[in-house]
DNA sequence: AAAATAATATGATAAAAATCATTTTGGGCT
DNA sequence: AGCCCAAAATGATTTTTATCATATTATTTT
């Protein structure tokens, strides 16, 4: 569904919405263990996010990785854009050129409103909807 | 969302249970043009799925793939999992060891139930439902 | 200004997926 | 029986994805 990478990507933005602030920054080291994703893996991964505004980050001493308001009304489906490119949950599922709504392919015909659907929920919740649903109750770590 | 084996493998049957029957084989180079894909690849995902009896096949002389009544029976659903693995569909988006139904991480939270209609539709919809809406032209080829 | 710290940039290695090529086996034909 | 055809089996290569390691740059503290 999702590649190793997107899902790395989610568990660390997740963690963060959850553990940091803008007054509370957390380094790479003090993530990749909680989450259980390498080091120098998910430093990569961070560092893309940060680049496109999804997460926040300052160096040197007391610097490190944090979400900042804007940061955390992110939509989800900003991150999977990011790594896994945006056609990914787009494109037809059979890769045909010719194929759209209009003259769909028989598994577009049969499963394409289950897609709208999952494109429809990343496009509409935030990151800290996520969060919330977490501090709710409603959904369970740990990752 | 599905892997280019599967991709292939569905382009494949798809093919054949249009063009084949127990009377009317067809070679993989037969095969491998119309839908697109390398020979040798293809040839490979057809002997996997010949092995799970999700196509038959002959050899020698007047041999090739085909499709018989209870090839094209098959649920949808089958090849993914032969190709792609049963798990590739029904795992933790995050892959979490411990989200489940009961305790689902923030994201099967969201989009649980999309993914369970996708799993349904895989599940009802045979093969030759998918070839007969071709045929009735609900869904457009070409591969 | 220098030293220490932590992200950033770059690139090397490893593993998995996709692609390609060769040999072997079984079934029909003469 | 021997020959030919086409799938089956095996495995080599290439490309992509995932993982790891090192050097560089910005910031803070002394």
């Amino acid at each position: 569904m999702f590649s190793n990478s997107s899902k790395y990507a989610i568990k660390a933005v997740l963690y963060l919405s959850l553990h940091s602030s803008e007054s509370r920054k957390v380094m790479v080291k003090d993530i990749s263990n909680p989450i259980n994703v390498p080091q120098a893996y998910i430093a990569k991964l961070l560092q893309e996010l940060v680049k496109e505004g999804v997460v926040s980050s300052t160096r040197g001493p007391k610097g490190g990785f944090f979400m900042n308001e804007h940061n955390n009304n992110e939509k989800v489906i900003r991150i999977l854009d990011i790594i896994d490119g945006e056609k990914k949950l787009t494109n037809c599922m059979l890769s045909l050129e010719s194929c759209n709504e209009d003259k769909p392919c028989p598994l577009h015909a049969i499963l394409g409103p289950s897609r709208q659907n999952i494109l429809k929920v990343l496009n509409e919740n935030s990151i800290v909807d996520l969060a919330l649903s977490v501090r709710k109750g409603t959904a369970f770590l740990p990752l």
